[in-house]
DNA sequence: GAAATATAGTTACATATGAAACTATATTAG
DNA sequence: CTAATATAGTTTCATATGTAACTATATTTC
């Protein structure tokens, strides 16, 4: 029988990195849409929400690791949520570079609006795997995050 | 004990659109790397080399269908390869709209190189699985690409 | 067989994104 | 204590991307 690991002809529809890059992006657009429509939020804006309503008080850098964004992407996301008054910022007493972020109470509001929606989703993805078969997706996709990013080992 | 269905608290970190997220743009990128390094190709004109690979003479717009990717990005794309000399573009006779695209010599040669450095990343990648668990992959990433474009029959 | 409609592909425009430069504050070295 | 270096965060600039408008050819309708 063939192993799978001899192959030597591509098929763009089989290949790994391609299904995972469109799966992701059929998934995030969708999502995306939802937040876009429900409250005027990118996927940027509400991953910085998202955090900020885990931990409390926490700065730009943080929010960078915990969301996996880039420092640019994250001041802008913060900027515009500054703007929009869902986010409030504090400079800190210690480090006068730093400056703690948290939602306002505009910003929890919406949060907790959101958060069911987001649950919602994901559910609905999911539910075309049994319980079974969702505990394995974990398993192998914390597999795969491994070795793709072998040095992350925060997560 | 809780069963995952009911969760009501959102952890970005579990969140399965957000992992699948980072998980495929760390790939991605990492991928998009080697072949920028190696031949200077984007991952877009890298996928419409593939499918020109796989399938000879077709056109812009089936190019579109097999790769996921829109009209217009499918346009630049084009454009840049038959400009690098890649590929090259033939007027459909039968209909003045189409044209129809295929590898050039060069073309040819670039694809036969890059195709063994695509599978040597998918292979590393999948390395950390084993022969069963990718077996367990493919099926579940169906199934979640079913869920997310039920409308997409065509894969 | 002309007018209306559809399709293939390109161009234009507005916005998003990332890398590098920059500002301001902290820390370290001597 | 001052100079050199590091860190937090923002701004700038060049490029990438998506939507809509457009051009050219085909097809359909009457």
């Amino acid at each position: 029988m063939p192993d799978p690991a001899d192959k030597t002809v591509l098929r763009l529809r089989e290949f790994l990195p391609y299904r995972l890059s469109v799966l992701s992006n059929t998934v995030s657009r969708g999502i995306a849409d939802l937040y876009d429509r429900a409250f005027g939020l990118s996927i940027w804006q509400w991953r910085v929400m998202a955090v900020l309503g885990e931990n409390a008080a926490i700065t730009a850098t943080e929010i960078g690791q915990f969301t996996a964004m880039d420092k640019v992407a994250v001041s802008r996301a913060v900027a515009s949520l500054l703007d929009s008054g869902h986010i409030a910022r504090e400079a800190s007493l210690e480090d006068g570079r730093r400056a703690l972020l948290s939602l306002t109470a505009k910003g929890k509001d919406v949060y907790e609006q959101i958060v069911p929606i987001a649950l919602g989703a994901e559910r609905n993805l999911v539910s075309a795997l049994s319980a079974e078969e969702h505990a394995q997706l974990d398993g192998l996709m914390e597999k795969l995050a491994r070795a793709a990013a072998p040095d992350r080992d925060l997560w």
